[in-house]
DNA sequence: CATCAGCTTGGAAACGTTTCCACTTGACGC
DNA sequence: GCGTCAAGTGGAAACGTTTCCAAGCTGATG
């Protein structure tokens, strides 16, 4: 591996290094004569600076760090572009982590960002505020949430409003005469898992729906989970008419359980959805979902962070969640299989 | 920030810098006294090491890049989810770069990862041989195409054999009676885009199928464009009977397209796509796809790209597609319809 | 008792930058 | 012609580590 420094650059220009250092970071006491002379020497050389070096001395990375739960559910996926088109426009370049849902892994890479000195964080966390986001904060390392937070820990934050989307969702199927709607819950250690499942028995309640706590089966988030909720919840003795699903994975697993089950979703059982990933609107027939908007949620979490980096203190943001009614969720309740 | 170095380790300890970095990098000329102490130090102060000093002085940073060209197709996020987990196995943690199917990002990307001094690069690349992945050649960064090749570059490689997968899927539907073959082609300007282009050119000549060039449309990888692929080709006046897409997003797009012509894949027109997407197989019909192993192209990237860290030199390594025939490709061709 | 090997240790140099400081130069106003 | 000033420059210190080198200590060996 070849390599070569500031210094080669320098002399091939015949100018000293601080001269050189100062042309390429811009500073603006340079003269034309020197700026010249070191661009042509940095071409010739294909010199680039190293970043280890450089931020070392002046603590700036020009990187920022995104921890997402999951890279393979299409909603983190699509966030993570966002996130990255959105920063790269600032001049940061994004370092993506994967917890794939495990605390330990999120420690670990929240560990390598931190001794990789990154300007700031932002990370949709999992797990309670122990292990590493203890030291993001300790340190003061710039950081938001995104997606989800954690309480106990005072970041700001940039996160979907799903009560109103939710309770949109309980108004409509039960319009359409579900009287005992199951649902299929992300795991309680998140705070959208959390925050779902509340404002699902709440708009429930306030509707007069059952309340029967065998529709509510708790996932994981994953596919698998979304199946095995399938099968318990459509054995029951009094199945639900009509299932919502907290997010897009648990989903995929449900629908191909029904599937499996010789059942058809909107008209043997209504579906909703959390998260508006397109594969949803293809499917026979398509899926409803409650959508909130990714590109606003990156976007904004970009702009919290370069507040915070600057020293700020944003304010969080809650962004709207609304229903999409497709055909997975038109159909009315047939009466003859009502009790 | 607080900034905590190991020097407030050391003197907290009782010891010396050096010792501290020794028993910190794992270094056995330490005693256990020494041991306890910089750990216990190290707890109290959560003390983390600096990333950047440490690769500065070792020129080792324990990070390898991994560049795709698009993290919201669920092929490459698959890649990155696997290629990481195999990675951090070895401990390696994972910067990942989106090209977003974009040559002027890639190269940036690029830049960034040899500016980081990262370990070593594995890339899906884009574009022909030029900008920034010949600093990448030339310096001797090792590195790895995964996927994707770029001619004229010498860098081992893990891809697919996209022939064997193409040859059954166009084998197959001959079978079923299909004279007329509408190609939804990748964009030229990869390696992936070409090679399956040829194939199919090849496989379709071997049946004595029509190789009307009128049935071949050349799309970008990206949905918008199978959509209008299928426009295209089923306004036709003698419009292809089946089609091969040559990967999932396009795929997505396309029968997007043929629903919205109000018509049926199966039954009106058969249909196989690349890549083996989770949700294709929720689709109703399910759709009949040529499948190539995301994690074993990972995992094997990540293996090659340490023999290129430490120094040898790997064999190119190409992975087998095959055909998984379901019901949008399972119907024999009316004979009323045909000519 | 001197010597030696084997541990363990600390001082200091090095990694490749940025930036502080001091210096030179030429232009300008008086 | 003199002081003042701005612009441009170079030397050297600093950033936080790792690692080379020399040296101290212990106990065993002859």
């Amino acid at each position: 591996m070849v390599t070569i420094t500031i210094k080669d650059v320098a002399a091939l220009a015949g100018v000293s290094v601080a001269t050189t250092s100062r042309v390429l970071s811009g500073n603006p006491a340079t003269s034309a004569d020197a700026r010249s002379r070191v661009h042509a020497a940095v071409a010739e050389l294909d010199y680039r600076p190293n970043a280890q070096a450089r931020a070392l001395r002046s603590t700036r990375t020009h990187a920022i760090g995104l921890l997402v739960p999951d890279v393979r559910n299409p909603f983190f996926a699509d966030l993570a572009h966002t996130v990255e088109q959105a920063a790269l426009v600032h001049g940061f370049v994004t370092l993506l982590g994967n917890a794939n849902e495990r605390k330990d892994q999120q420690d670990r890479y929240l560990d390598n960002l931190i001794a990789r000195r990154v300007d700031g964080i932002i990370v949709a966390p999992l797990g309670d505020g122990s292990g590493s986001i203890r030291s993001v904060v300790g340190r003061e390392i710039p950081a938001v949430f995104i997606d989800r937070t954690i309480e106990g820990i005072d970041l700001p934050s940039v996160t979907t409003d799903s009560d109103t989307g939710i309770r949109e969702a309980v108004d409509h199927l039960a319009a359409l005469g579900h009287t005992r709607i199951g649902y299929i819950a992300g795991p309680q250690s998140t705070s959208t898992g959390r925050e779902r499942y509340a404002s699902f028995v709440r708009a429930a309640g306030d509707r007069g729906l059952s309340l029967d706590p065998a529709l509510i089966v708790f996932g994981d988030f994953q596919p698998e989970s979304g199946s095995a909720a399938v099968r318990t919840l459509l054995a029951l003795t009094e199945p639900p008419t009509a299932l919502l699903v907290a997010d897009s994975p648990m989903a995929f697993g449900a629908i191909g359980a029904i599937q499996k089950l010789g059942l058809r979703i909107g008209t043997d059982v209504a579906l909703v959805s959390f998260d508006d990933i397109d594969w949803l609107a293809l499917l026979d027939p398509p899926v409803s979902v409650i959508a909130h908007s990714v590109a606003d949620m990156g976007r904004i979490a970009v702009e919290m962070l370069r507040t915070v980096i600057d020293g700020g203190r944003p304010e969080s943001v809650r962004l709207p969640s609304r229903l999409v009614v497709r055909a997975s969720s038109a159909t009315p309740v047939d009466p003859s299989r009502s009790r």
